[in-house]
RNA sequence: GCGAAAGUGGCGGAACUGGUAGACGCGCGAGACUUAGGAUCUCGUGGGCGUGCCCGUGGGGGUUCGAGUCCCCCCUUUCGCACCA
């Protein structure tokens, strides 16, 4: 009988299948006792199928979960599929056929896909983000959100493609152009629902000190959150403002007013009128020759001088209709124009002119920012550019406060040309001069972050509804969590259009809805939920996913979860994983559960590029799983993937190199089946202390991640046992059943089944353990240099002392002919490793 | 520009806290069995020559008895973020 994969995994599937083997009961969720939450990111089920990505990503979480569950522990590992969103959209309009019925085909193909490559997923616990029994309570965490004045509505910016007539994400927009007409790009202000991640930001950032996720993980979290620390300082607006007020346009006044109550440190709008800049360089405000502030930034109407209005205008113009992309590229040329106004620079009295461009940004700080040429290099750009004061504040150590500057000198120094800040250390002089300027009343510290508050308003139609009903009598009123879920219409024409209303505000039946507070005419909120909501918390479901009433149960969630072990791709460093750290840690706040990091552990897995190239469907070199499993089987394929490079950092898929993994799978058949019948007998003393050491190193190898060493482990220890082509006994074979099962599950059934197990091999606790007495050899090799150079290697007993290994060295002819005459004058010996002479 | 990671045979990749570089696999070479199969098995496989020595981990310096591993400078590649004040 010879390796037939296919036959034998048809056949397991089939008995996990009738067996349940891989599904937990309510019983089993409701007291195991030892939980272990496994889980590996949903997917998105295109229209073409898993792709080999997919497959690496799942495997590889799979074969922890399979070894977890023959360490003992009841696992959970659950799969589901991340089915709305603008991709789906996109792909169903091209196509031309509805995502309602797409959709269902394409999980129906991903679940077949699924089955087939034997992860051991429960099918009892899945979850489809477009279903209403869940987005029932996507829909409900956005009220829990919403009530807890976590979420608002306001204006901000997107990216508008006039010919497509959509909202596009930043990632559609190409160089300032829609990624799939060409068009150029514009920008819109739309108003939006916004979720307050910025109020967790520096929670968000402080427990990355203590979960366990990998390294390059939380770095790009922590480079997102992006904390500054700084001062915000604020600049008198010193002329001609007054003169001007019946220029300026009504609604700019009332920004501007709005602004100013809303920053009460920008102090009392009438008298006289503030510009509150943030900066992480106080120490630099001697230098301050300008002052730049966003386009867009509401006080421009308001103090542009009648003489510079014309330009401004024409500039913010330009500047509103520019895609949000391609005005943030650092390479551009600097542009700009004067407002005609002047501000008073707090610190010395100067007064500086007033400028507005398109390299200061309304979203982050206060929308503008004093502009210290002489040591920034942006500022000092745009300087050199419009002829602006360039002045020295820092002198580096050498340098004095005349050492002209050619370029913006960024690094640390002394003080200079600061008043009695002269001589005062870079290290020192921000505190000092913040507290100094915080004294006449013109500044105070400030901590700034780069994160967003989180848009979550799609102007499409796949997605969930936002729950929120507006009434002209009540205001925003939310859809009461008994009228849950408001269900997704059916609608025949989703196509957006120009107007940049969602296309479910055409579906009257719809859209029209009697208010839930007075009853009065009312409309429903036509925009649906981002795509990143649903995610955001599936992993709370699964384990509840049978349960109708609750979007989570409490004593189950309380069991199992936090995710003990999350794997995952780093393209979800940032958003995916902040977000549904953000949302746990809202639900903790809100009493609904009791932890605040979602997974206790994350590690992300590397990317698999084919034959030295990235894998692309231009290129045409896309693995397709399907083919390779049907003539490899899944066992092996499986096993390839884990073995073609270290799991964390992928891997070079290459399609010779199946036949290596499959010979170790075809040996390991080979010289189990003859000795099936057969009882235990004794152990060869070598085989027995290299299988120990195999079970240490595949236990300590897959614990890690390392799948690819501990692979090359087993083939090692295969290649021993048929050494010498003697006959292999039972009990130098078996053990390696177990230890081969995490990669090749199917073949392992079967093969335990053949050695007379009744249980299936993952029913138990399987895994061999290792024993450290055993996998001791009685002799080592140890090194023997001169002078550091290799000499010789001799076998000598484990543990021989220095004198022992001495003699043996200068018995040792090679050595001898090294050390010659010459006198040893050092000895460095490492015990059971090696001995180095020094003779020089 | 900032951040992260990585450069090792023909190729994918091993090498724990500095301690025998190249495990394991692919490929290749030779042989066996075969009548021609993308099968299986055995042996060999970093380079060089004087066959036990020399040279070898992107390049150049350094520390050390000893460096793929640590330090400094440079080059290259990949991946994030990118005018964040």
């Amino acid at each position: 009988m010879s390796y037939d994969p296919i036959a034998i995994e048809t056949k397991w599937q089939q008995r996990w299948e009738e067996r349940g083997t891989n599904v937990l009961s309510d019983e089993q969720l409701r007291t195991a006792e030892r939980p272990f939450y496994n889980l590996m990111m949903f997917p998105y089920p295109s229209a073409e199928g898993l792709h080999v990505g997919n497959m690496y990503a799942f495997t590889g979480a799979d074969i922890y979960g399979r070894w977890k569950r023959l360490l003992g522990e009841t696992v959970f590992e659950p799969i589901g599929f991340d089915a709305f969103g603008i991709h789906s959209e996109n792909f169903a309009l091209r196509i031309g056929t509805h995502p309602m019925e797409l959709i269902p085909r394409n999980v129906a193909n991903f679940t077949r896909q699924l089955r087939r490559i034997g992860a051991m997923y429960d099918w009892n616990h899945t979850v489809d983000t477009t279903d209403p029994s869940y987005y029932r309570w996507t829909q409900w965490l956005f009220l829990q959100l919403f009530h807890a004045g976590l979420a608002e509505k306001k204006e901000a910016p997107v990216n508008w493609c006039p010919s497509c007539k959509t909202v596009l994400a930043n990632e559609q927009v190409i160089a300032g152009a829609c990624e799939r007409c060409g068009t150029m790009v514009e920008q819109r202000t739309l108003s939006q629902w916004f979720f307050r991640i910025t109020h967790y930001a520096q929670r968000l950032l402080d427990n990355l000190s203590w979960i366990d996720w990998s390294e390059s993980t939380r770095k790009a979290q922590e480079n997102w959150i992006g904390r500054s620390e700084g001062a915000e300082i604020r600049f008198t607006v010193a002329s001609p403002w007054q003169a001007t007020p019946h220029t300026a346009a009504a609604d700019a006044v009332d920004r501007a007013r709005a602004y100013h109550r809303a920053h009460p440190g920008a102090g009392e709008f009438e008298q006289h009128l503030e510009i509150p800049v943030f900066t992480t360089r106080p120490d630099t405000i001697f230098g301050a020759t300008f002052l730049v502030l966003a386009p867009e930034h509401p006080v421009v109407g308001w103090i542009t001088t009648d003489a510079q209005r014309a330009e401004v205008e024409a500039y913010r113009d330009r500047a509103a209709t520019m895609d949000l992309v391609s005005r943030k590229k650092a390479d551009k040329e600097k542009t700009g124009v004067f407002t005609g106004a002047y501000a008073t620079n707090p610190a010395n009295g100067a007064e500086i002119p007033i400028w507005i461009a398109d390299y200061v940004l309304m979203e982050y700080g206060t929308g503008a920012i004093m502009a210290v040429p002489g040591h920034d290099e942006r500022d000092f750009e745009f300087a050199t550019q419009f002829g602006l004061d360039i002045r020295r504040v820092i002198a580096a150590p050498g340098e004095s406060d005349l050492t002209p500057l050619e370029a913006a000198y960024v690094g640390e120094g002394t003080v200079v040309n600061s008043g009695e800040f002269d001589g005062t250390s870079t290290a020192a002089a921000p505190a000092l001069m913040t507290r100094w300027l915080a004294a006449r009343d013109a500044a105070e510290p400030r901590v700034n972050f780069r994160l967003h508050d989180w848009c979550i308003s799609r102007q499409r139609y796949w997605g969930p509804p936002i729950p929120i009903i507006y009434c002209d009598a009540c205001g925003t009123v939310p859809v009461p969590e008994h009228d849950l879920p408001v269900v997704l219409p059916q609608v025949d024409n989703y196509k957006p259009d120009e107007s940049g209303v969602s296309p479910l505000a055409r579906v009257e039946e719809w859209y029209r809805v009697p208010c839930p507070r007075c009853g009065g005419q009312a409309r429903r909120e036509s925009d649906v939920s981002d795509t990143f909501l649903d995610s955001a918390w599936y992993f709370l479901r699964y384990p509840s996913a049978r349960r109708d009433d609750v979007p989570f149960d409490a004593a189950i969630t309380q069991r199992w979860l936090p995710v003990n072990m999350y794997i995952g791709g780093e393209e979800h460093a940032v958003l995916h994983l902040l977000y549904s750290r953000f949302l746990t840690m809202v639900l903790k706040d809100l009493g609904h559960i009791d932890f605040e990091e979602p997974f206790t552990t994350f590690r992300k897995h590397g990317l698999l590029i084919k034959e030295g190239s990235k894998m692309s469907k231009s290129r045409g070199n896309v693995v397709i799983p399907d083919e390779y499993i049907e003539r490899w089987g899944a066992d092996t394929f499986r096993t390839y993937l884990m073995f073609l490079g270290p799991y964390q950092e992928g891997g070079d898929f290459r399609d010779q190199g199946l036949q290596g993994p499959y010979g170790l799978l075809k040996r390991l058949w080979d010289s189990i089946v003859p000795v099936a019948e057969l009882g235990n007998e004794v152990i060869a003393p070598e085989l027995e202390r290299r299988l120990h050491r195999t079970i240490r190193k595949v236990t300590e190898d897959i614990a890690a991640l390392r799948y690819n060493t501990a692979i090359a482990a087993l083939m090692e220890y295969m290649n021993a046992l048929r050494e010498g082509g003697r006959a292999i006994s039972r009990a130098e074979v078996e053990p390696l059943v177990p230890l081969v099962a995490p990669f090749a599950p199917h073949l392992a059934e079967e093969l335990w089944e053949q050695l007379g197990h009744r249980d299936g091999i993952f029913t138990g606790s399987n895994w061999p353990a290792f024993d450290e007495d055993k996998a001791r050899a009685d002799t080592v090799e140890v090194a023997v240099q001169v002078n550091g150079r290799l000499r010789a290697r001799l076998q000598l007993p484990l543990g021989a002392s220095e004198a022992q290994a001495r003699e043996a060295a200068q018995a040792d002819e090679n050595v001898c002919r090294f050390v010659g005459e010459s006198a040893v004058r050092k000895v460095i010996y490492v015990p059971d490793r090696l001995l180095n002479l020094v003779v020089k």
